[in-house]
DNA sequence: TCTTGACTCTCCCGTGGGGGGAGGGTTTGA
DNA sequence: TCAAACCCTCCCCCCACGGGAGAGTCAAGA
C-alpha cells in the first residue's frame, strides 16, 4: 500500500492529478480511510494508471478514457476508437501544418513589403443585391450605374451597403463587366434594368482596405499574390463592399473603408 | 455605424466574441451608448478586427495580440514575435506528429498481439539503492544475493522497494551481471560487499507487469520490440522494481506486480 | 510521552476563449 | 400600439488540473 505522495512519485504524476482522477472516478484508490480520508493505493493500480497515461498521450479526453477502461471493451472496439482518434489527429496535424505555413508566409510578406496583409478567409454573409450589370469601358465608368439603382430604391438604400461585383476573371479577358448594387437583408421588387437577386454565399479571401480608390490597383496586386502564395485559386467574381465612403471634396481619403472579397478555393 | 449583430455578421464572428473582446479591451466599439449600453461599431474597426483574426489564426493568444496591436510595435518586433511563434509551432507540429505515430504504433500493436502494451516514458524517481552486484550464471541465481542485503538492512528494508538491475546490454554480451537491492529514500551506511549508492535518475520506458516471473522473457521480448518501433534505443541497464510479491506457495501469481524500466534515448 | 516537520485532507478560485441561457430593456417597422 | 427582433448584464459551464488556505494526521526523534 502506498500513500498518495509515494504513489505519485512512483508513477511520475502529481498528487493533485491523482485526487482529480479519484474525484472523476477514473482511478479510485484501493482503500480510503473513512475517518481521515487518507487514500491508499495498491501496486496493482499502477498498471491501470499507466494505461490512463498512455491513452492520455494518444490524445483521448478523460471521459473517453473512462469508457475505454470499462470492462467489456473488446480489442476490436479499441481499434475502432483508435482509428477514429487517428483521423482526428490527422486533421489536427493538417491544421497545424497550415498554421505553420501561414506564419512563414507572413514572415516573408513582412520581409518583402514592410508589413503583412490582413487577409481573412471566411464565408460571405447571405443577403440580396439590387443591382445593374453592364459592360464597361473602364472601372470608373461603374459610377454611371449607381444612379439607376438608387433611383429605384430611394430611402430604402440607406439600410444597405453599396457593392460592386467585377467579372474580370479568366472568363472575360478583354472586357470589363461590372455590377453596381446595394446589399439588403431582404428581397425587394424592382424594374429592369435593375434586378434583385440573392447574393451567393461563397468562401472567399477578404481584405479591408482603408484609403481612396486610387490605391486599389496596388492592393489587388498584393492581394492576388497573397492568394497565390497561400496555395489558393480565384474561382468567382470579385466583390467590393463600400462600408464607408469619405467626402472626396474634403479629401479625407483615409475615411474610405472598403472590403474586397475574392472567392477562392484550394488549388488542386 | 453598425450594431453589434450587423457587425458580427459582416465580420463572420459571434456577438459573444465581440462582447468578450470589448471586455478584454482588445476591440472597443467606436461608441457605446451610456444610457442603454448599446455598442456601435464603425467600418474602420473592421480592419483591426481582421488583424485580430489573422493573428489568432497564426496561433497567438489574445493577450499577445493586444500587445502586437499596440502602437509602436515595429515591423522588426513583429518579425521577432513571428519567429518565436514559428519555433513554438514547429515544436507543436513535432509533438502532434509523434502522437500520430504513437496512435499508429498502438493500432498495429493491437492488430498483431490482440492488445496494446502500456508503455510509459518517464524519469525514474530519485533514491538510493542498497545493493550487491555480482556475476551470475543464470537470472534465477540473483535470489542468492538478496539475503546479504536484507541481512544488513534488517527492519529498515520494509520501508523500501526490492529492485534488480541487469547489466546485460551490449557491453556484456555473454555474461549476466546483476544487482540485487532495495530502494530507499535516504542513504544508509552498510558494509561490503553491500553498497549504498544513489540510483541515477534516467529517462526510461516503463512497463508494469502483473504476473509471475516465468512470463518475463515474453514480456521483455514485446517490450524491446516496442522500444525499437517507437524509434528508441536502449542506453543503460534495465531495472525491475518488485512493487508487490505474491505468495508462491498459494500460487497467486497474479498478485505479483513488477515495474520494468528500460533506460532509453531517441535513436540518432 | 511530546514535539516537530512532513504529509494529507477538503474547499475555493483561477486558467482561455468564449457558449448557453435567464431576465429584462430598446428599437423598429407595420 | 404592438410584436418581433435586437441588445444589455450577469451567472454558470467547458477541461484538466495548479495554487493556496486552513485544518487534521502520521512517524520519528528527544
Amino acid at each position: 500500500m502506498f500513500a498518495i505522495g509515494e504513489f505519485a512519485r512512483l508513477a511520475g504524476v502529481s498528487v493533485k492529478t491523482l485526487r482529480y482522477w479519484d474525484e472523476q472516478g477514473l482511478l479510485k484508490p484501493a482503500r480510503t480511510d473513512a475517518a481521515t480520508g487518507y487514500r491508499k493505493y495498491g501496486a496493482a493500480q499502477l498498471s491501470r494508471l499507466n494505461r490512463i497515461l498512455v491513452l492520455k498521450e494518444l490524445g483521448f479526453a478523460l471521459s473517453q478514457i473512462e469508457k475505454l477502461l470499462e470492462d467489456g471493451v473488446s480489442a476490436a472496439e479499441m481499434q475502432g476508437m483508435l482509428r477514429l482518434r487517428r483521423a482526428e489527429q490527422e486533421d489536427r496535424l493538417r491544421e497545424e501544418n497550415l498554421r505553420l505555413r501561414a506564419i512563414e508566409q507572413r514572415i516573408s510578406d513582412i520581409s518583402r513589403e514592410g508589413e503583412g496583409l490582413d487577409v481573412v478567409l471566411k464565408e460571405t454573409a447571405p443577403g440580396y443585391v439590387v443591382r445593374v450589370k453592364d459592360r464597361l469601358e473602364s472601372y470608373e465608368e461603374i459610377a454611371r450605374l449607381y444612379p439607376l439603382v438608387y433611383g429605384q430604391l430611394g430611402m430604402r438604400a440607406a439600410a444597405g451597403i453599396p457593392i460592386a461585383v467585377w467579372h474580370c476573371g479568366a472568363e472575360q479577358k478583354d472586357e470589363i463587366v461590372g455590377e453596381a448594387g446595394v446589399v439588403l437583408e431582404e428581397a425587394v421588387a424592382v424594374a429592369a434594368p435593375v434586378e434583385c437577386v440573392a447574393l451567393p454565399v461563397v468562401h472567399c479571401a477578404s481584405l479591408v482596405h482603408r484609403g481612396s480608390f486610387e490605391q486599389f490597383a496596388g492592393v489587388y496586386n498584393r492581394f492576388s499574390r497573397w492568394i497565390e502564395e497561400a496555395g489558393l485559386e480565384i474561382n468567382g467574381p470579385c466583390r467590393e463592399l463600400y462600408l464607408k465612403i469619405g467626402n472626396p471634396v474634403r479629401g479625407d481619403d483615409e475615411s474610405y473603408v472598403t472590403e474586397m472579397q475574392i472567392p477562392v478555393e484550394k488549388r488542386a
